[in-house]
DNA sequence: CACGACAAACTAATGTAGTTAGCTTAAAAT
DNA sequence: ATTTTAAGCTAACTACATTAGTTTGTCGTG
């Protein structure tokens, strides 16, 4: 399998800040320097993983959208983030680790998921600025609550997936009502 | 200055991950062992991190509620929070990274931000089940638009500011308006 | 005043990780 | 048949964390 692919399943099994090198070579059976043949050293790797991370991210965004509209797939499209990011928590965290944010290839993939979330938007009929808005307000609320509940955030004694169908539901209606 | 202020000092410069006994030994001017000292080696300067983090994130939420009520307390707060992770990025950082969850002192002082937001929702006169489920999205909104932010998640078109303060209008509205 | 305790520094040594340089080998391309 | 390339390797170096054991000064107490 793929170096990229390695790091990916044990980034899951022990989180993305413990994938090193030796752990990757270790699992593919091969001496260390051996992957620098693969892969630009730990940096490259990591931008590798967060690469392919986030169009992962993307292909399960769309997935939950096909066939549904408006609320409902904004709804989807956020139970789906959740999904990916419990069964996925260290290529998640790679997404969020790019190592230069500027980098092309790595805003063109965080750009495709961009525009995902706005197809979901159109029935809304937002101006376009107005839509990007709501894009960065989908992504906070996602990213907040998902990865707040994957660092172990919540206390225990509450039902996290009731607090997450609350918060969609806040959201959902927050966006209708204009109120204030 | 303590090794633990040193640190959080540092932090903010150079990013959490980059925090190294070795950094913060030179900065003091003292030889790495000598910081054994006075903290548990690295799992346990990042523990005394978060503590620390969590308490100052604490104080200037408690700092920005006084003398406001409801809506403008909360919005208040998202602000607070906001500017508190602006200026100290390492510092909040930290604070995600307790090695232990599972702390109590850790644990006492999550608890306290819990109960310095339910204190601006009692004018909601929520549950208290309720209320709790409120507070999650609160720290929700707030974690993921600012840790968005911090990463660099945005791109750099649209104005972060008025994209925040539209975030905390969808959640305001979202907590009143009771269609759907 | 002397002595012991303690705090806080130090040196030295060990282990792990990432990186680079340079070598080997087998398969693919010319 | 020869060259190129892919993919592995060893060896050596650096940085960092950690532990063990040592030194030194201060401070309180007998």
């Amino acid at each position: 399998m793929s170096v990229v692919l390695t790091a990916a399943r044990l980034a899951d099994e022990v989180g993305f800040e413990n994938v090193t090198l030796a752990a990757v070579a270790s699992r593919l059976g091969v001496r260390i320097p051996s992957l620098y043949n693969h892969v630009k050293g730990l940096p490259g790797l990591r931008r590798e993983l967060a690469l392919y991370g986030i169009r992962e991210l993307n292909k399960r965004l769309q997935g939950a959208a096909i066939g549904k509209e408006s609320d409902k797939a904004i709804e989807s499209m956020l139970y789906a983030y959740r999904s990916f990011v419990r069964e996925r928590p260290g290529l998640y965290q790679a997404t969020l680790h790019a190592p230069d944010p500027q980098d092309r290839e790595v805003q063109e993939a965080s750009q495709a998921i961009i525009e995902t979330v706005l197809t979901v938007l159109e029935p809304f009929h937002f101006k376009y600025e107005d839509a990007l808005h709501v894009v960065r307000g989908f992504r906070s609320v996602a990213h907040g609550f998902v990865s707040l509940e994957a660092a172990g955030g919540f206390g225990l004694s509450l039902d996290t997936d009731e607090s997450y169908r609350r918060l969609i539901s806040v959201f959902l209606r927050g966006l209708h009502c204009s109120s204030l």
